[in-house]
Order: C-alpha cells, then sequence, then structure tokens
DNA sequence: CATAATAAGTTCTAATTAGAACTAAATGAA
DNA sequence: TTCATTTAGTTCTAATTAGAACTTATTATG
C-alpha cells in the first residue's frame, strides 16, 4: 500500500459540503428555520413522532444538542414532548398542528432549491456520485471502528 | 429537465462529510487543537503568514468566527498578529516558534492517520471521486451564484 | 482636496456543536 | 430480590458558527 494524495478529496469533500450547506441553509433561513431546525422538521414530517434516540441517530445530531434544538422547536410550537408510555425514561417528539403546516410549506420547497441545483446532472451521475460518497463513508467509518477495537 | 431524485445524493454527501470530521476530528482533539484551530495551523504552516482576508479564504471560516480562533489560538502562544505594513487596516497572522513546533507535531500525523483510512482505494478511484466532489462543489456554488445575480 | 463608497477586523448575538458529568429509569445477573 | 450496569435525556462548558452592526483605514470620484 503506496502513500496515496488522497488529501485532495478530502479538500474536495470538504468544500462540497460547505458549498451545499451554504446553498442550502440560506434558503432554509429564508424559510424562517435554522438548519438543525429544519432538520428535525423535515425528519418528524409525515410520522407519529419518535424518540430522541430515534431522532439523533437519524438526523446526526447528538443527544446534547439535540435537546437544545427540540427547546427552541417547542418554544416556537411547532413540536412537542410526549412522554413514552413503554418506557419512563424516554420522550417522544411530535409535530404539532403548527409543525406539520411548517412541514407542508418548507420541505417540498426546500427539495425543489436543492434539486434546482442539479439542472445538469444525469442520473447515470447521480449515481455514481452517490456511490462514490458511500464508499467514502464507508471507509471513515470502517477506520473508525477499527480504532475503537483497539482500543 | 424531469425532476431526479438528487435528495439521496445529498444525503450521502452529508453522512460522508459527517463520517470523515468524527474520524478526523477525533484524532485532532487528541493532539490538543479543535478542527477549526488545526485548520489554522495547517494553512499558516512553511508560510511567512497571512491576513485575516487570506485566512478566511482558504479555510472558509468567516471573518467573525475567525478573529475568536485567532484570538485562542494567541492565546496559546501559538500564533502572533503583526500590523500589515502596507495596509493599515490588516493584521497578519503567523506562526510562532511554538506554533510551527506544533504544526511539524500535528500535521504530518493527521496526514497520515487520514491516509490510513483509504487503504482500499485505487488511484483512478480517488481520480474519479475527486472530480464528482468538484463537479457537485461547481453546481452549489452556480447555483448560488444565479440567485445572487437575480436580486 | 473633500467626500462617498469600499474594505479589514472586531464585537455582538443567537444558535449549534461535541463531550462529559449527571439524574432517573430499565435491565441483567447473582 | 438486590445490586451493578446500561440506557434516555438533561445540564454544563468551551468552542465554533453565520450574520449584522460597528470602527477604522483605504480608495475612488467629483
Amino acid at each position: 500500500m503506496t502513500k496515496k494524495p488522497c488529501m485532495p478529496v478530502m479538500y474536495e469533500l470538504v468544500r462540497a459540503y460547505q458549498a451545499f450547506v451554504t446553498y442550502s441553509a440560506a434558503h432554509i433561513r429564508s424559510l424562517g428555520l435554522t438548519a438543525s431546525q429544519f432538520d428535525i422538521i423535515a425528519t418528524l414530517g409525515n410520522t407519529e413522532g419518535m424518540s430522541f434516540k430515534e431522532l439523533g441517530e437519524k438526523t446526526l445530531i447528538t443527544k446534547g444538542t439535540l435537546t437544545g434544538v427540540v427547546d427552541r422547536l417547542e418554544a416556537k410550537s411547532l413540536v412537542r414532548r410526549v412522554a413514552s408510555s413503554s418506557d419512563g425514561r424516554s420522550q417522544i417528539v411530535q409535530l404539532t398542528r403548527s409543525g406539520e403546516a411548517m412541514f407542508a410549506r418548507v420541505f417540498p420547497a426546500h427539495v425543489k432549491h436543492v434539486e434546482h441545483a442539479f439542472g445538469d446532472f444525469s442520473q447515470k451521475n447521480l449515481d455514481s456520485t452517490e456511490a462514490a460518497l458511500k464508499q467514502l463513508k464507508q471507509a471513515f467509518t470502517a477506520a473508525g471502528a477499527r480504532l475503537e477495537d483497539a482500543a
């Protein structure tokens, strides 16, 4: 295994992500939400709600952060906490009526906004890009897991 | 232009970035720096220093944030601010002797750490992934620019 | 030259972030 | 059952983040 120039790939990963976030977050902000708040609303949309644990797994927001984001959404009356009936430690987070209205207003608009940036991409191109990204993700999670095991 | 399923691509972009950051930041933290601090140190390494403006452009850290990050690096005596001789508004940020020692200690180690995750990647694979990421970045910057122009 | 517009950094605010310590509840093992 | 361990969520801290308002210096224009 010779040393390969992988740093340029990482550089481009970071730049591509940054470009996406800049493009995406500006639009979300214009709709009255932060990126994290949108993420939560989008994840809860068309569901019966879910626990903090599940919400954290789906959004990749760590639990300490999630408490604060949900606090602020609750202050805006967009979500509510409901005690789980099956587990006394667990809280279910659900969209309120207002939250569902917000979801209906911002989610399709945002998907459209993102799709707009992809005008020139062929289906084949999208597929191969998706595959390349999955491979990258896999490389890092596997390398991270190897370190965990060693510890 | 039919609607294409580009959301899965964005999902994977975010996951790949997240996996990278998790893998990378844990290592940087173990070396005694935050990711942003590492980014600054790595950018200043082997240079004569540069202005906040230039540093911000290279690292994609916005100027308001950069002030704070440089403050904390200065508090650790890893960088210093020097007034620019050619522009009275401008500050040059340079590595101190300690900062250079930090760069020598952490930069090669971190590159090695990242390269380790890429063991299985062929050169061809790296190249095509890099190209795909550049294309993604380009799509978002172009779409963002079109919005700017419309405004 | 005088003044308007622009540019470089700083400061301020609200929000996010990860991680660690903590509380309370559930689970598992002796 | 009892006690240890694990798990869910909250709280706390230090740092980062973007954006906007602000200060000071520079540049362009009349």
